[in-house]
DNA sequence: AGATTGACTGCAT
DNA sequence: CATGCAGCCAATC
C-alpha cells in the first residue's frame, strides 16, 4: 500500500507532525510563541507554525491553544469566532490575562523542552 | 510555473 | 498603542 503519510485527510505530516509534537510538548498552564515553536523545530519559520496550527485536526491531542503570538496576544483567526474559546483553555490551565486579553510571556512563556519553570 | 494567502516577527514611523 | 513595510516559507489556486 502507498504509504502516502496521509494525516487526518490532507497535508502530509513531517513539518505538521514535527510541529505537533513540539506543541504536545507545551506543558499544562504555559504558553509558547510560534517563533518559539519554529525555532525548537528548525527549519520552519513561524509561518509555518501558524499555518500548521491552523491545519490541527479537532481533538487531536495537540494544544494549539497553548500557541499564541510573541505579542502574548491570542491572533484573530480565520473563522472570526475561537479566539475567545482559546481564552478560555487557557484560563482553564491557570493562564492569567490581563484587561488587554495579554498573557505575560515572562510568567507563563514556555522557556522550552525539558525545562520547566 | 507564477501569483496569492496566511493563527508570524521585528523594526521603523 | 496603531500602522506600514520587509522577510519568511509552505499550501492553495
Amino acid at each position: 500500500m502507498g504509504d502516502r503519510e496521509n494525516v487526518s485527510g490532507s497535508a502530509r505530516g513531517r513539518l505538521y507532525e514535527r510541529i505537533y509534537d513540539v506543541a504536545r510538548g507545551i506543558p499544562k498552564g504555559r504558553v509558547a510563541t510560534y517563533g518559539q515553536i519554529a525555532a525548537i523545530v528548525g527549519k520552519c519559520t513561524p509561518r509555518q507554525v501558524g499555518y500548521a496550527m491552523a491545519a490541527v485536526p479537532f481533538g487531536s491531542g495537540v494544544p494549539w491553544q497553548r500557541v499564541i503570538n510573541a505579542r502574548g496576544t491570542v491572533s484573530e483567526r480565520a473563522g472570526g469566532d475561537g479566539r475567545e474559546v482559546q481564552r478560555a483553555l487557557l484560563e482553564a490551565e491557570g493562564v492569567r490575562f490581563d484587561d488587554l486579553g495579554r498573557v505575560d510571556l515572562s510568567v507563563f512563556g514556555w522557556r522550552g523542552p525539558g525545562l520547566k519553570r
